[in-house]
DNA sequence: CGGTTGTATGACGGTTCGATGACAAAAACC
DNA sequence: GGTTTTTGTCATCGAACCGTCATACAACCG
């Protein structure tokens, strides 16, 4: 069953959600403030996150950006306030989508099943892409060189997965910030560092790398 | 750059959204009818598709449903109408989100980047155009000639790429100027020197061009 | 055949771009 | 609570690249 998480601080609002979800057949529960839900994401992570922006100690969209940097998780923010500034501020942050309350449940669900088509489904086991000497398993959450695992931190290796995905094509360091980072606005820097650790530990000679490969002035990408 | 259809039958307000998306950066291009939104995104497809729901002729839902069916194009809707039946079904028909007119600009161009992050782009071989044995892959950043791969710079290789997509037409300097780099006005040499550059890497004997020709007074053009 | 216009190309200085090491903040771990 | 790992920012260095210019060459025209 797909599991929703709803945090929102408002008692009466955050349970008529609940019971509205329940009733559309998703598994609900709700927290009531960022803290907690996020937490709670991190113990028992729910298919998609519904989050109000006015929340009680931390803020809305450091929760949303939060979020998207744990897991991917699908984010639609629930919010009172309908301005364009708030709708901007929470997509950049990476949310998914807004919804002005009050929201109509049937609104709400389709808009979770729009979501979910677009979301990227581990259905069934994921084989091993291979490069070269290269073994990156997404499920396994593991890279491999020559068949000896090689430790990578979790933004590398998701880095590692966007550029697998679309082997054999450039990725612009904006597609990859938006992509890996979820930023939309940020210091493309920020990707060359990340490229660099993780050629010395993937890339025999790093100074020279066959897989993980520059494009100058396009991007980076990852090649056979 | 990103590619936007825009099917609006009122001209003013798809004038309007062109102008503003191109502002955002975005190339924009527009049809009035369902009928010809979808011929436009079979012959030259676009990245998304925003689509009103009242439209002359054929259907918005279906235009929605034929343009999922066609390719996986990420379709979002803009519609004079708020009511949750229509967001439902149009969602429900395959829509990605739905916005209310009057929209603003910003969140539009807000609630696009935030779709594209969740878009799945089709991996498989990367597409190449042939010129003889020499080889552009737009998609890879990619120049080879006989199966070797060239090293070409940034500016070489757009207007490589500029030169293939009007594949044995002639481009003036002007026209090469304006389109690879940006400039209205400047010197025409400019154009020259990169040919030349571009020759020495791509042509075997580059005082007798095969392919990458001169036009005398007209231009350059490449042919196969 | 000279004059003229248009094109090719080599050289050079300034600039941009990417790689990398250092560091501080934040997070994760114990 | 303290320690280690991870993350993001910054500054710097060197290489690659770009645009301009000068000159040489080729094509066209009367």
């Amino acid at each position: 069953m797909t599991a929703v998480l709803v945090i929102e601080d408002d008692d009466r609002i955050r349970l008529a959600l609940q019971l509205a979800l329940e009733e559309e057949g998703y598994e609900a529960y709700g927290e009531p403030t960022a803290e907690d839900g996020l937490r709670r994401q991190r113990e028992k992570p729910a298919d998609y996150v519904l989050v109000d922006l006015m929340l009680p100690g931390m803020n809305g969209f450091d929760c949303i950006r939060q979020l998207r940097r744990d897991d991917d998780v699908p984010v639609v923010v629930i919010s009172a306030r309908d301005d364009t500034h708030d709708i901007v501020a929470a997509l950049e942050a990476g949310a998914d989508d807004y919804v002005v309350k009050p929201v109509a449940i049937k609104e709400l669900s389709a808009r979770l099943r729009a979501l979910r088509r677009r979301v990227r489904t581990v259905s069934g086991p994921v084989p091993a892409q291979f490069f070269g000497d290269l073994e990156i398993s997404a499920e396994a959450g593991e890279v491999r060189r020559s068949g000896q695992p090689v430790p990578v931190t979790r933004t590398e290796f998701r880095l590692l997965c966007e550029l697998a995905e679309h082997a054999g094509r450039v990725l612009s360091r904006q597609q990859l910030l938006s992509r890996v980072w979820g930023y939309e606005t940020g210091d493309e820097r920020l990707v060359d560092v990340h490229v660099g650790r993780l050629r010395q530990k993937i890339e025999p000679d790093p100074a020279n790398p066959r897989h993980l490969v520059t494009l100058r002035g396009l991007g980076y990408k990852l090649q056979r």
